[in-house]
RNA sequence: GGGCGCGUAGCUCAAUUGGCAGAGCAAGGGACUCUUAAUCCCUAGGUUCAAGGUUCGAUUCCUUGCGCGCUCACCA
């Protein structure tokens, strides 16, 4: 319809750069890229007014057969605005006494739904008319101030989902919200006919609408548009939780995100964090000539981490399959096959318990590096998480639950032993068998220690007296070759292994190593497990023989990671909890 | 899965030893042309998570279940 009538505002959009890093809604058509202004140019010449504009000004309509006048002549009856509100009355009168009127609200905006309808009024059209983004609108005339702003009168329109209505009788203020920005607009009863006036008035707080008007500035200075016409683009049929205190529920936060989105200023935080996280982490990796490959989700045998898995069936094949608990042994695969670096983000699942780290579905991010070992590996982490850190925070010097945090490298390195070491006084190294190191442990009074080898022992020191100071950036290096039945071996010491975890704020956000590319080891270690598995340990690794094959064809020596992009999005969005940073964690099946 | 805590109007929260279940916002009606959580008058809105139990009487005490949170265990 009418970007004739409105030139400030082609001008306006044509200004715009698809690449501004600025998160803003696309107008039908645009889909960014090159070509979007055209194909926009064109959606609008197809665009038709499917629904009614008020009012119809002949520069709105002059273009299709103009049904929508007669839509306004129709809808002129000032009665059946009044018979809304006696119908309503009735019903709420008569569900008064008994009957459940918590639904009061929906039904009083069932009611004006209805009555819209009634005057041939398209509550859900599917075209919008043209209009220009508020961010931009408020980066334009923002610095304007009230007497240039009155000289221009600069014609615009908007759209939004209206947060909030103050009525005066005769002037009306809303506030629409358009892509997290928001702008007030004006109605004003001596200057719209007199049909306008009423249909702005019963628009309900959580509507989609578009307005056409003009700007201006109030006496508190506000940045206003100042209503000519308006077009109901969405009805709302529920109210918004409270305006002041928001909504708090964690459940329905969780259960309902989008409404957690709409009225909680950090939920659309965190989202975008998340997401700019994710897009600078690929940005990093392609630049470093990465890959970004795609592996089965669905695998007939489940490894790479120690894990449980979820299990599915295949019909047609009969098949049992597990959902993916990582993606490293097909992506070493494709290192074997030469594609030299390569990276997936995806979802792995680990049918395990949830806490504040851990959702039973998370995102992985998993990167291969052949002709390197975990020392560049590490140099990979440093870089990509301070580059990752600057482009989403735009600083090194982030704070994680009150905890100053100074990402920037190099990071310190220290070997798990060491770390133990100095914590607890134990050199783990020195004893050679479980028992006297466990006995070591009850001596110093340093926990139960009943966890059964050696290297379990060992872990347990870690967890219970080094990982909880580890609040800045740290890599913890070489670790016991039990635990790690996918690294290569330590050179130095035979019952270690090239590994490391970077931990960031006591949360460890990766793991990585040398990746074990000798078939006969990797067999040994592999039936290790399963020996484990056999002995009840559900969360031992499988042996895999597709896997040695591959490396019997021989995989050339490699660095590998796997981060935790939930863990990593926590950090840089801090946030206490995986299911602030997960758009819609898993919980419990909803009752009722 | 274990321990602890929580569950009251659409939302945010009250409710005295166990004694008629309330407020603000949102909603409906009305007044109001400069508000920014507008203000003022009026109105409506409840299976107090569910099922049992104790009691003359239960939002309150007990049991069980459901859900959520924290925490421990397991893991990234």
């Amino acid at each position: 319809m009418p970007e004739r009538a409105l030139p400030a505002q082609e001008s306006l959009r044509g200004a715009e750069d698809p690449a501004r890093p600025t998160l803003r809604a696309r107008a039908p058509g645009e889909r960014g890229g090159a070509g979007g202004r055209a194909r926009r140019a064109e959606a609008d010449r197809l665009r038709q007014p499917d629904s009614i504009l008020y009012p119809p000004s002949p520069a709105a309509h002059q273009g299709p057969p103009d049904r929508s006048r007669e839509r306004q002549c129709e809808f002129g009856a000032r009665r059946r605005h009044r018979s809304i509100h006696s119908r309503l009355s009735a019903q709420t009168g008569q569900r008064g006494i008994g009957g459940r009127v918590s639904d009061q609200e929906r039904e009083a905006r069932r009611a004006r739904l209805e009555a819209l309808r009634g005057e041939g009024v398209d509550p859900f059209p599917a075209r919008v008319g043209a209009w220009t983004p508020i961010a931009e609108l408020r980066e334009r005339y923002e610095p304007m101030d009230a007497e240039r702003l009155e000289a221009e009168s600069p014609s615009v329109a908007v759209v939004g989902r209206i947060m909030a209505s103050r009525s005066f009788g005769k002037l009306m203020f809303l506030r629409i919200v358009e892509a997290g920005e928001s702008i007030q607009v004006s109605a004003k009863k001596n200057q719209l006919d007199e049909a306008t006036f009423r249909f702005i008035r019963e628009l309900d707080v959580g509507d989609f609408v578009r307005f056409e008007g003009v700007l201006w500035r109030t006496r508190t200075d506000e940045l206003t548009v100042d209503a000519k016409s308006v077009q109901l683009l969405a009805k709302s049929l529920r109210g918004l939780p409270e305006k002041w205190h928001g909504l708090s529920d964690l459940e329905v936060r969780y259960r309902q995100r989008y409404l957690d989105l709409i009225v909680n200023e950090d939920a659309r935080r965190i989202a975008i964090v998340r997401s700019r996280t994710v897009s600078a982490m690929r940005r990093f990796l392609d630049a470093r000539g990465f890959l970004e490959v795609e592996t089965p989700v669905l695998q007939p045998l489940y490894g790479g981490a120690t894990a449980r898995p979820f299990v599915t069936r295949h019909n047609t094949y009969d098949q049992e399959l597990y959902l993916r608990i990582a993606t490293e042994l097909y992506l070493k695969r494709l290192i074997t096959g030469g594609l030299d670096r390569v990276y997936e983000i995806g979802h792995d699942f680990r049918n395990e318990g949830v806490s504040r780290k851990h959702n039973p579905e998370f995102t992985m991010m998993e990167c291969y590096q052949a002709y390197a070992d975990y020392r560049d590996i590490m140099e990979l982490v440093e870089s990509m998480v301070c580059e990752i850190a600057m482009e989403v925070r735009g600083t090194l010097q982030i704070e994680y639950a009150g905890e100053k945090i100074d990402l920037s490298g190099p990071w310190p390195r220290i070997s798990l032993c060491r770390a133990i070491e100095e914590a607890t006084g134990i050199d783990v190294l020195a004893f050679a068998d479980a028992d006297s190191l466990r006995a070591a442990i009850r001596e110093k009074k340093l926990g139960p220690a009943d966890s059964p080898t050696w290297a379990t022992l060992v872990d347990d020191l870690f967890s219970d007296h080094v990982e909880l100071n580890l609040i800045q950036p740290t890599f913890i290096t070489d670790h016991p070759v039990e635990l790690s039945p996918l690294a290569k071996r330590s050179q130095e010491d035979p019952r270690l292994v090239e590994r490391f975890e970077p931990y960031i704020a006591a949360m460890e956000i990766g793991n990585a190593f040398s990746e074990l590319n000798d078939p006969d080891d990797q067999r040994a270690r592999m039936e290790e497990q399963l020996q484990n598995h056999a002995d009840g340990d559900e969360e031992a690794h499988l042996v895999d023989e597709d896997y040695l094959r591959a490396l019997e064809h021989a995989m050339p020596p490699t660095g590998g990671l796997g981060m935790g992009i939930d863990r990593l999005v926590m950090l840089l969005a801090d946030a206490p909890n995986i299911r602030e940073v997960i758009l819609f964690p898993h919980l419990r099946p909803e009752t009722d």
